[in-house]
RNA sequence: CGGGGCGUAGCGCAGUCUGGUUAGCGCACAGCGUUCGGGACGCUGGGGUCAUGGGUUCGAAUCCCAUCGCCCCGACCA
């Protein structure tokens, strides 16, 4: 890379050592820090500012879809989590425990929430008696904690924010409706919001939810070509209903067991964006989510204060009328050359610079993040420009990634060249499979790629086609990859 | 949880092998001055229980034991 594109110093190239790059761009640029607890982070303000944006688009959409907002307790008892057992066989070794309440032992213990089936379900038992009562569509944002063995900043950190939707419904039918529903949402969401296309599907039986009869996921294609798993949505079934006793009378006045879903998109999200659109220059934003949209960056010359800083000021001032994200910096003890390279490597996606020349002239010079392209507008334009380009940037940053997505999309049922693609250039690859988990778990040992998400669009001519692997009739299409 | 690596100022490191002045360097930080359209410069200054606990020794950042944390590669997950 040459130095006209690489002016940021202090951070290692992606190209060069992408995981190093990614865990000093989220220190450097302060979007989290490491807590003194092992596994645990603190989400700094211009981090947290991301989270807070993606609620606020996301709730929008989840009430917009008739759901309501709750907070359940953080502890559940472990005779809950014990009701369902193959919930409880995928949580427990993960699950941390509270023993002690003051000075005294619990005669029961506590789990804090690796997630919270088991004690939504149980309310919902005492809510729910009449077909009339449903559906039950209830969200909550909270904290989760899992202690995992394997940490990274946002990724997987020992406790995280999330939104989990958990619903009941009269029928199977209804419930898988609204689990697909959530999934197209989340689709929808991330896609337009975060600018991160991905790939939506069904997961195997090895890689769904514990308690679940089917999950559902969107995977999003990082830059070093592996894939990340940014939502699921869970068709529960009636296995939680079963052990919580939710049951109501139906329509024909017979008791029946509701059928629930589950759902949830996590601060995981947040490093999503960070693999999916940054660059050996830093953090690249796209403008919906970005904690600033617009920086303002003075020209610090001559009289400066009296003639380019007022301006500036005025300039800010209209922008958050407008109902931008903006920040003018005016810190003297910096120049702006160093504030331009500051601010890319935060990822802030317009620049605006505002100079002695620029106050003259009255005109004032826009710096795209995702391009570097510099626009002069004049100061009448400007407010109308600032608004479009940044319009362009999100739908700019979406298109390049896409693109990366569909060039690193292979399709190959040669498996040979499947070990080839995933060991060297890694990335998305469609093949056919038997549907068979020794299958799935062969071709895991032998290349770490797992499936992805089988799509829900199948081809029409699966019959003509052979597994991958053990070379019988497939039946179904999947997307492999390594994954996060 | 296995295998490997690393913990010395906010960050990056040297010093450890071969124990011995007051533990050093670059960046960052503070003060003053000159600067400022792509990471400016000069002068002055502040900052360290050498990860933690124990041991060996006249003497430990340095040797020994244990613990904790972080990173990388594997098995598990949002």
């Amino acid at each position: 890379m040459n130095k006209e594109e690489r002016l940021v110093k202090q951070i290692t190239p992606k190209s060069e050592d992408f995981s190093r790059w990614y865990i000093e761009l989220i220190r450097r640029a302060e979007l989290a820090d490491y807590a003194p607890l092992k596994g645990m982070m603190v989400i700094r303000p211009y981090g947290y500012a991301i989270w807070e944006n993606i609620q606020r688009l996301l709730d929008r959409r989840i009430k917009a879809t008739g759901h309501q907002n709750a907070y359940f307790p953080l502890f559940i008892p472990e005779s809950f989590l014990q009701k369902e057992t193959e919930h409880l066989k995928g949580f427990s070794p993960e699950v941390a425990w509270v023993t002690q309440g003051g000075q005294e032992e619990l005669e029961e213990r506590l789990a804090v929430r690796p997630t919270s089936e088991a004690i939504i379900g149980y309310m919902y038992a005492k809510w729910i008696k009449s077909w009339r009562d449903l559906p039950v569509l209830i969200n909550q944002w909270a904290n989760i904690v899992r202690w995992e063995k394997v940490t990274r900043p946002f990724l997987r950190t020992t406790e995280f924010l999330w939104q989990e939707g958990h619903t009941a419904h009269e029928t199977r039918e209804e419930a898988e409706e609204e689990t697909r529903m959530i999934l197209e949402m989340y689709r929808e969401f991330v896609e337009t919001e975060l600018a991160v296309p991905v790939i939506a599907g069904r997961k195997t039986e090895r890689e769904k939810f514990a308690g679940a009869l089917e999950t559902y996921s969107i995977e999003g294609l990082m830059a070093d070509g592996r894939a990340l798993q940014m939502g699921t949505s869970h068709h529960l079934g009636q296995h939680f209903s079963r052990v919580f006793n939710i049951r109501f009378e139906d329509r024909q006045q017979q008791l029946q067991y509701v059928w629930q879903t589950s759902w949830g998109v996590s601060t995981r999200l947040i490093g999503a964006v960070v693999m999916c659109h940054g660059d050996d220059s830093g953090l690249k934003f796209p403008p919906q989510i970005a904690p600033l949209q617009v920086i303002i960056v003075p020209i610090s010359l001559g009289n400066w204060q009296e003639t380019v800083l007022p301006l500036a000021k005025e300039l800010r001032m209209k922008l958050q009328e407008q109902g931008f994200r903006v920040h003018l910096d005016a810190r003297e003890e910096y120049t702006p050359g160093w504030k331009f390279s500051e601010w890319e490597m935060r990822g802030v996606p317009l620049r605006l610079e505002i100079g002695p020349r620029d106050v003259k002239q009255r005109q004032i010079v826009l710096v795209r993040r995702d391009t570097r392209e510099k626009i002069t507008v004049s100061l009448e334009e400007s407010r109308a420009r600032v608004s479009e380009i940044l319009d362009d940037i999100q739908k700019n940053l979406f298109h390049l990634a896409l693109r990366f997505q569909q060039e690193n999309t292979y399709e190959t049922n040669d498996y040979r060249e499947f070990q080839e693609i995933i060991e060297q250039k890694r990335g998305f690859i469609k093949s056919y499979w038997c549907g068979r988990t020794s299958c799935e778990e062969k071709i895991k040992e032998e290349t770490q790629a797992t499936i992805r998400v089988i799509p829900l669009e199948q081809p029409e001519d699966i019959k003509n086609h052979r597994c991958l692997h053990c070379g019988q009739p497939a039946k179904w299409l999947v997307y492999f990859a390594k994954a996060y």
